[in-house]
DNA sequence: GTCTATATCGCGATAGAC
DNA sequence: GTCTATCGCGATATAGAC
């Protein structure tokens, strides 16, 4: 079934499978994922998961800066395109409505197969390293974000603390909706900001 | 000087070095410390440290978890005091001037010692491995606040929520500090804290 | 791809501190 | 003596260099 259990041949890739670096990728990427559920992340090494996809560890750290970046790629380069959607919003939306905006125009890749999601999330919280990770990213993504709302014209010390309430709503709208397949996205994102906005009484925010 | 030249005897301490476990795990963090400083994070091994420190490698691991570790140690374990800290603060206290309270109960423990705050926090900066680390601490610390703030009555989700904008602000008011010797932590506390209120329109929080 | 540094952890023996 | 910290040595695996 699929590449899962092939083997490298030696000398090579074996007959028929795809070489392209994208699929390559992609076939590291599932075998981490898959094996880091199995057996949990550290007893997983880049080595098990180079052979699970039919290649050699050194191939895994060509895609892959370490072992916890496999199950982020995804969400890397997307900074763009945040940045992007958010200078699409008028100027003189609100910023946390303007962040709503922007987050609900680009929902999580993974929206198609939720089980690997759900997957995803149960591996990282079960493994600190991988938690670390996804701070780092989601502080990032913050910075990101803070750099567009004072494009928009909010100092900085604001940009920064409504950067931090928006990416904390996205957080908990995507952490909700990872953990439970019967969830709407889209519903969840404009309903978290929604209790964001009563709770810190900024209704026109 | 010190114990900065002092090598391991061979067979044992050299004489007359303190044997004590607190000791050896001091001198490892200014050594840690200094080396993070002089060369830079990557290209200081856990033997330089070890070396400095007057001990083995193995040592260096039975103190702290890894070679970031080595940096926060003296914030971990002040969990409990933060919880204590928290409880302390009468229950009509509104979250964010409880956290305002309890942050003011336990300035940082380096405020002693501004040159090694300072060096600290350059050396954070420069090191990403070290930066997701410390958004780790942070995220721990929120995750207590959260905690202590259920306690006081208020819902999960406002919970998290304060609780993240408080340690936003804690956050904030630190890194200003420790970048600049001229600065009074209490004040900057304060001031950070009332910005916070404006900017979010909790005048009573 | 191969080679290498070195981070990290396990284990048994040893040696101060109380 | 019993602790506890350290040593010394080895094993595995990550990550970067060549």
């Amino acid at each position: 079934m699929s590449w899962s259990d092939a083997t490298p041949a030696s000398g090579g890739y074996a007959a028929g499978m795809p070489r392209s670096g994208a699929e390559a990728r992609d076939r590291l990427e599932r075998a981490a994922l898959e094996l880091y559920a199995e057996q949990g992340y550290d007893r997983t090494t880049a080595a098990d998961i180079a052979a699970r996809a039919g290649v050699t560890a050194r191939t895994f750290f060509r895609h892959f800066a370490d072992k916890r970046e496999v199950l982020f790629h995804l969400e890397t380069g997307r900074h763009e395109d945040l940045a992007r959607a958010l200078a699409a919003v008028p100027d003189d939306v609100p910023p946390l409505a303007a962040m709503e905006q922007a987050f609900r125009a680009m929902p999580p890749h993974l929206e198609a197969d939720r089980r690997l999601a759900e997957t995803r999330r149960r591996v990282i919280e079960a493994t600190p390293a991988l938690r670390e990770r996804e701070l780092a990213k989601m502080a990032r993504m913050a910075g990101v974000v803070a750099e567009a709302l004072r494009a928009r014209g909010l100092a900085e010390w604001e940009a920064g603390l409504f950067a931090q309430l928006g990416t904390a709503a996205l957080g908990h709208a995507v952490h909700a909706w990872s953990s439970d397949p019967s969830a709407d996205y889209d519903a969840l994102l404009v309903r978290t900001f929604a209790a964001v906005r009563e709770l810190v009484g900024l209704d026109d925010a």
